[in-house]
DNA sequence: ACGGCTATTATGTATAGACAATTAAGCAGG
DNA sequence: CCTGCTTAATTGTCTATACATAATAGCCGT
């Protein structure tokens, strides 16, 4: 068939370690065996064992600190690669106060819209959610959310008052994939209303789904006004090598 | 100072592949030395050499086969992980037709204001160009660029009629650093003349610095109609571990 | 309590050697 | 000339071991 022949055993280990944080078997912060105990765990020698977990340190899946051990990288860690996140810490970040209210809160089956935009059964249960984030009291971004229960069933009651939505999926579940699509409109009536923009006005629009090993957790539309907000990415080809 | 103490062996090699690389002495799809070759080169072990070129395959740098070697991989291979990108291959790909333009091609010393988005001295020689890129005899989107002819000198005579600059530099020198901003404008009254857009209309911009080595090759801004296009990517945290 | 010394633990790097897997290249036979 | 076998080059993986390095934890003397 596919790949009758074993694996190596460093991938072994490798996926296997992998497995246990993605499950979330081993929370964020948690502590890794040290390598000689799965060396001995896995009957091979240290060197293997190293390989493995070297590979999920680079990867950035695990943090690895001589006498302390190793520990399951927090999903903070992961938001930085992505760069363009979690709403409250870079408006927090550029010194400016943050506040956001829920314009709407419901729960529903999946609607064919909400089914094709998580990639699930209509019907499955999900949470929608309308956003206003502000910046220094300013309308800052538009969020529309979809979170689907299946995956993350803890939101099934969270009222969101404490955090928005971003900010504690960030905290609470580590993603695997992303895709972003994104792209520029005239504001319509409604945004343009929300974000107090004078028409005609442009607003940048990103449209975001985040995966969990196959299974969509979130998808999100931001709505930013165009001529007070940017993107910014700053990427290196794959992992880090130079300086 | 900073670190005075010696890198470790497999790091000095490492760096000093890449820098062959990066510099062009060993140019795409040329062959890199055998492990052997390189441990009796560096007086090491193997397995210290086969760390160091391992490290610079998983970040797409070179590419491995057994009994033929390791060779320089073409920068094609890096592209795919921009993926907002070559815009010929873009075109191509979706099966229209493509052209291009050059509105303007002008060699000069670079201005306060080229040397800023350069990040190089004022008067350094840079190659600025204006082209239109059409999809199905369409416009596409309007590109403005600035080259380094330090970094490249080979754009000096470089009439750009054949290949758009950008496959051009795909082509020829391998990126290992670049940067994106975006963000959404209302159409300017020139380049909705050149989009054929009714105005008002949305632009989305995208400005894109791409380094190798910490010197920047090249800077471009590239204006699209809001209406005929959107940015896709999709990624995972970082190097894709699992299958 | 506090500061500093020491032992211990875990990772980081390196070595020398071994065998497996892949495949290009050359060679022999038709 | 083509076909198939053999050889050899090269990378892939693994072991066992060693020493270096960092940092925690505990101890000790004040």
């Amino acid at each position: 068939m596919d790949h009758n022949e074993p694996l190596p055993r460093y991938l072994e280990i490798q996926r296997d370690v992998q497995a246990h944080i993605a499950s979330g078997d081993w929370a964020p912060g948690s502590r890794v065996p040290p390598e000689h105990e799965l060396q001995a765990r896995y009957a091979c020698s240290r060197m293997t064992v190293n390989k493995a977990l070297s590979t999920l340190a680079s990867a950035g899946l695990i943090v690895r600190r001589r006498r302390s051990g190793s520990f399951v990288a927090s999903p903070k860690s992961q938001q930085s690669i992505l760069e363009i996140h979690d709403i409250q810490a870079e408006i927090s970040a550029s010194g400016r106060s943050y506040r956001f209210e829920v314009l709407k809160r419901e729960r529903r089956g999946a609607s064919a819209e909400d089914a094709e935009r998580l990639e699930i059964a209509p019907g499955t249960p999900v949470i929608a959610l309308h956003l206003l984030h502000h910046a220094d009291d300013r309308p800052f971004v538009v969020e529309e959310r979809l979170l689907n229960l299946d995956v993350v069933p803890q939101a099934r009651d969270e009222p969101f008052e404490v955090s928005p939505p971003g900010t504690w999926l960030l905290n609470l579940v580590p993603w695997t994939e992303a895709e972003h699509v994104i792209r520029a409109e005239l504001a319509g009536a409604n945004s343009a209303r929300l974000l107090r923009q004078d028409r005609p006005a442009a607003v940048l629009i990103v449209e975001r789904r985040t995966w969990q090993s196959g299974a969509t957790i979130t998808w999100v539309r931001l709505t930013y006004p165009g001529d007070r907000h940017q993107l910014n990415s700053h990427f290196s080809p794959s992992t880090r090598i130079g300086a």
